[in-house]
DNA sequence: ACCACCACTATACTTTTTGATAGTAGTATA
DNA sequence: TATACTACTATCAAAAAGTATAGTGGTGGT
């Protein structure tokens, strides 16, 4: 009896992890590597061509830069436009799903801050 | 004048996005890993003992979970307590600081799960 | 014609992360 | 005493991620 009902409930807590932990190891899949993060943030501010991309986001090779942009794009959290064809003009942006991030990128942002803060306390000195 | 106006303009936003994108990293560096938001999901639920934690989170390793979970109390999001030292029954559970990351999960979680039923809905079939 | 800028790509390499497999020390159980 | 379970660790190998460096094809300006 006792035991049924343990292993009822043991496997019960199973599934429900499961369905909890999926749908964020999605999420980490298609945006947790180092460099997505930074770029979904500066085409969060703005449309951004390969160069100003490069620029704005310090230490980051062509060679990353132009992968995970098409990461991004075959998950379709970023577009590639050729805004203005007569000059080739290539801007990449956020997609309604990319900017549908937006909760998660501001919740991180919001705990890293502070998370940040609190080390910064407790160390009594400033990082970087 | 015009050249100084955008000169002005790409610093401050340079300044911004860097002011944007550094606490998100540090959360990424901290929780960006295969394995640590299943770990952190699962003590979301309850506290674990490892083998606990090894047998939920399908596919890790021994050694993965040590590893991980040392990440973890290192970063102060994870305590080790032996909850009954007669028996030496070790548990592993959320400390404030990694249950105040609820928020971030849930975002994710949210996100994934709405993200993952427009790839079902698109695809038109079930995946896994 | 020459040089610079844009939007990348290619190749080779190093580092980091993860996995496979086995083993250990301690306690409990039959 | 033998067996099993808990909470890990060690060693080595594989795979993934990221870096360094150079180069390409196109357009635009002088």
């Amino acid at each position: 009896m006792v035991v049924e009902k343990f292993n009822k409930m043991a496997i019960k807590d199973y599934q429900e992890c499961k369905v909890y932990i999926r749908p964020v190891r999605d999420v980490i899949d298609m945006i947790g590597s180092k460099w997505k993060l930074p770029i979904l943030v500066a085409l969060g501010f703005k449309d951004h061509r390969f160069n100003e991309l490069e620029r704005q986001i310090q230490g980051i090779t062509p060679r990353m830069l132009s992968r995970e942009l098409k990461d991004l794009e075959f998950n379709k959290l970023v577009k590639r436009v050729v805004s203005c064809p007569d000059d080739n003009i290539v801007k990449y942006g956020l997609t309604e799903e990319g900017k549908s991030l937006e909760q998660v990128i501001t919740a991180m942002r919001i705990w890293g801050t502070d998370y940040r803060k609190k080390i910064m306390k407790k160390n009594d000195f400033e990082l970087r």
